[in-house]
DNA sequence: GTCGAATTTTAGTCAAGCAGAATTCTGGCA
DNA sequence: TGCCAGAATTCTGCTTGACTAAAATTCGAC
């Protein structure tokens, strides 16, 4: 393990493979060239020469046609980059008015750009948050992240009630959508039916005087959540 | 004049130029080729490969031997890097707490990374400023400055009161130093005396319980001031 | 007015990244 | 067991932006 020699020498592109692959990563299996290629809009082949270069370079493992997986140098490097990330959307949101469908092209270009102590002023200044605005972990200065172990609202049984915790950042459309039903993570709500054949999902929030709202399948699958506890009295 | 096609296709690279450009122009003639090459710190065929790529995207003229000049659009780009330059100095040093001497380096970066819209928040939350924090006007969204014509602190006749307008943000080491004196923007002092052969200045800041410093004679070069009229009582 | 030093430009390379074409590998299925 | 479709890889070439070396030009000194 090279304790001093692993800094500073990632450029932009390589801080995007890093995340990316980070991100596929989370979904389970070892991320497969051509998801990467999907990911970051280039080509295969232009995945098969940067992975090469970041294998050598010791930040991942390659095995050829199966996929690659970041070794602990490549997560760290990529857990600083979600860091990133997340801070400057929470920032972004709290203080400068962003509405969170937007913040995360802006972010997207800023994590390259922050250095590590306005990333550590911008923590600071919002109490050091544990959550971003779509309600996604940020990774501490050290590089741990919380697991989270959510449960997407197709999967929540119908009569349970349950607390929005996460939706993914990446769809403007989808944010802004959801956002319009009332929902963002900590709203709370119970789930009074659903139809089958990846049908849609009714719930009732929370609060809102018992507003209903319908949700198709595949934005269901998207919202994760936690179960509650149903409120004592 | 292309009033529609102008936007967008600069590089990185290209802004660091265009803003370089426009900062010697500040200095009267024409930027030199070398000159650029110093600013940027690259070499001088670097400078002549890119100044004919903007030659040829007629962001600038250029005369062979003699040195380029910003067109119009050229001037307008420029600007508006300048404009998110200080923009970013000004916020970073009122919202994050940075000093005027480290903001420099975080905003040669920032500028390249930020929208118009960030940009456009910012100078909001910031109640629309027009200086920075070490005195230079900021652009306006429209791309119009504020023509400053200061006088240095070394040109100042002894026994003229004056005020400290801007200083140069290039140089930490000089910020910091300056700001150990007690002077910033804003400060008016007396000029007490001037020792001759690019001797030093002896200057009273008002105020500090009318606490005199000396400045040896570069540094005075640096410092633009303007005379104000003699307090009346 | 000419010579030489300094500056600028041209020419030729190089490395990083990306894409298209051609090739090779994998895994499923008969 | 052998073949085929799809995926991954290699090879080649393009673009950007930098560099060194060498040629060209300018300007100041005499």
């Amino acid at each position: 393990m090279s304790e001093v020699s692993n800094q500073q020498v990632l450029t932009r592109s390589i801080e995007d493979y890093l995340k990316a692959i980070y991100e596929l990563e989370q979904d389970g299996s070892p991320a497969q060239t051509s998801a990467i290629a999907e990911a970051l809009a280039v080509a295969a082949p232009s995945v098969s020469g940067m992975v090469k270069r970041l294998s050598e370079a010791g930040l991942l493992q390659h095995v050829p046609y199966r996929g690659v997986q970041l070794t602990e140098d490549g997560k760290q490097a990529a857990l600083r980059m979600v860091r990133r990330h997340r801070i400057v959307e929470t920032y972004l949101t709290t203080k400068l008015g962003y509405d969170w469908d937007s913040v995360h092209e802006e972010a997207e270009r800023l994590e390259h750009a922050v250095s590590d102590e306005l990333i550590q002023r911008m923590a600071m200044a919002l109490g050091n948050p544990n959550y971003d605005p779509h309600g996604a972990p940020i990774p501490t200065k050290d590089g741990s992240v919380e697991t989270v172990e959510y449960m997407s609202l197709a999967d929540l049984p119908v009569g349970e009630v349950a607390e929005l915790r996460m939706v993914s950042d990446k769809d403007p459309e989808r944010l802004r959508f959801v956002a319009s039903l009332g929902l963002k993570p900590g709203v709370s709500f119970e789930v009074l039916g659903r139809q089958p054949f990846r049908g849609p999902t009714m719930i009732g929030i929370s609060g809102a005087q018992g507003k209903e709202q319908v949700i198709g399948y595949e934005l269901a699958e998207s919202l994760l959540c936690v179960a509650i506890e149903k409120e004592v009295g």
